[in-house]
DNA sequence: TCTGGGGTCCTAGGACCC
DNA sequence: TCTGGGGTCCTAGGACCC
């Protein structure tokens, strides 16, 4: 039997629930109606393009762009700060209306569902289910979404990208030829800007190009990856909606620094202060981490990163601190940093570690301290207790202000 | 005042083992 | 004394997504 899944998209989503809020908070301008973007903060260098308003991706604006740029497209270009806490509020409110429809509910991302309707029709038609979504979420929370109906997790999320804001779409096989393999090659899901020249060579414009092309000959060019778009682009996709709640399978936290930085010691400060924050993330999903990953970037835009494998999975602050310090040790060559980043992998539950054979139980030690200093956080807050030492992101020396 | 942050998955080469 | 081949694990890098 054929599924039907439905693929839910918040229109603009950072900025429309800005708005929103701002809204609610007695603001009379409506942020969605004038150009408009959510950025970063350009003073410590995280200037760039995260949500924009329709006016202002008319005007070329792109998300992802740097600020700078923005500003040169839309001189009166209204720049609003991003506010997580509220984007999860309403991510979560329209998670929780959209519960009401199905169990097989995946959240893709914080603006995106999918839902497995299959066996939650309830005799209606897909198309007035989501009229009566996007209704309802119209007028309890005053954002809007897309929607998306196929018969797979792929083709309904390449639906809900068509027209917007605001639109319903379907994308059925008998579609395909019609609705999507006109479309470029580029919006395609999965197919990236690394991969448009070498579709280019192969004569690969559209999706209808790639849909038509020999299975063979992307398996030769792209291996796995080149099986995948092929299939994508001729609507094939078995994925079921994951609606079980997932475990990660790496956590991670870096930084952009304010400046660049190049006295080891205050990059030791921010590597320490960003471990803190991933292990602590680690020890709230009580998972254990067997792999660090210390990545940087350079003042160049260059990427290195080295990663180690431990003996015993471990989430000790003090233990994953150590091992990422050396890996950063082994990374600094002396050229300014621009960002820090670390990263624990290979994740598993307290009851799957492995011991070494040469473990000394300095895990036990250091559980308890963490496990009382986690208590604080989640008391007092996660800034309520620093270490001796920790950086001050805000803080820049005189000479570069 | 040019270029974020958090993820997942894949590949390729080297080490090591039988 | 002229040099295998299959398998697994580990590491570094990179593509892609929102």
């Amino acid at each position: 039997m054929e599924r039907i899944i439905l693929h839910v998209d918040v229109n603009n989503a950072f900025l429309s629930w800005t708005a929103v809020e701002r809204l609610k908070n007695g603001e009379k301008l409506d942020i969605r109606t004038i150009p408009a973007i959510i950025g970063g903060d350009e003073k410590q260098r995280k200037g760039v393009v995260l949500a924009k308003s329709p006016i202002a991706k008319k005007l070329g604006i792109q998300t992802g762009e740097p600020i700078y740029f923005a500003r040169k497209k839309c001189p009166n270009l209204q720049i609003y700060k991003s506010d997580f806490k509220v984007y999860y509020k309403y991510s979560n409110s329209l998670y929780n209306l959209l519960s009401e429809y199905t169990d097989k509910i995946e959240r893709f991302s914080i603006d995106e569902c999918f839902m497995d309707m299959t066996n939650y029709l309830k005799n209606r038609k897909p198309y007035d289910i989501a009229l009566e979504i996007n209704r309802r979420v119209k007028e309890n929370f005053g954002f809007t979404v897309n929607i998306g109906i196929a018969n797979n997790k792929l083709l309904a999320k390449m639906a809900s990208d068509f027209e917007k804001p605001d639109k319903i779409h379907t994308l059925y096989k008998s579609e395909l030829s019609t609705k999507m393999w006109p479309l470029p090659v580029s919006d395609l899901f999965m197919v990236g800007k690394k991969s448009l020249p070498k579709l280019e060579k192969m004569h690969i414009k559209t999706i209808g190009d790639l849909a038509k092309k020999e299975e063979l000959d992307l398996i030769r060019a792209f291996g796995k990856y080149g099986k995948m778009i092929w299939e994508y682009a001729n609507g094939i996709d078995n994925s079921e909606v994951i609606f079980e709640e997932q475990e990660p399978k790496c956590i991670g936290n870096s930084v952009t620094l304010p400046y660049d930085f190049s006295d080891i010691e205050k990059i030791e400060e921010v590597l320490l202060s960003i471990t803190e924050q991933t292990t602590y993330r680690l020890r709230k999903h009580e998972l254990y981490a067997s792999v660090v990953n210390v990545q940087i970037k350079t003042k160049d835009f260059k990427v290195f990163s080295h990663q180690k494998k431990m003996d015993t999975a471990t989430n000790s602050t003090k233990i994953i601190y150590e091992e990422s310090k050396k890996l950063l040790e082994e990374l600094y060559k002396g050229v300014p940093i621009r960002l820090i980043g670390i990263r624990v992998d290979g994740l598993s539950h307290k009851d799957e570690i492995q011991l070494s054979i040469f473990d000394n139980h300095k895990n036990d030690k250091q559980e308890k301290i963490d496990a009382v200093i986690d208590k604080i956080k989640d008391k007092y807050g996660y800034n309520s207790i620093t270490r001796a030492g920790k950086v001050d992101l805000e803080e820049i020396p005189d000479k570069l202000k």
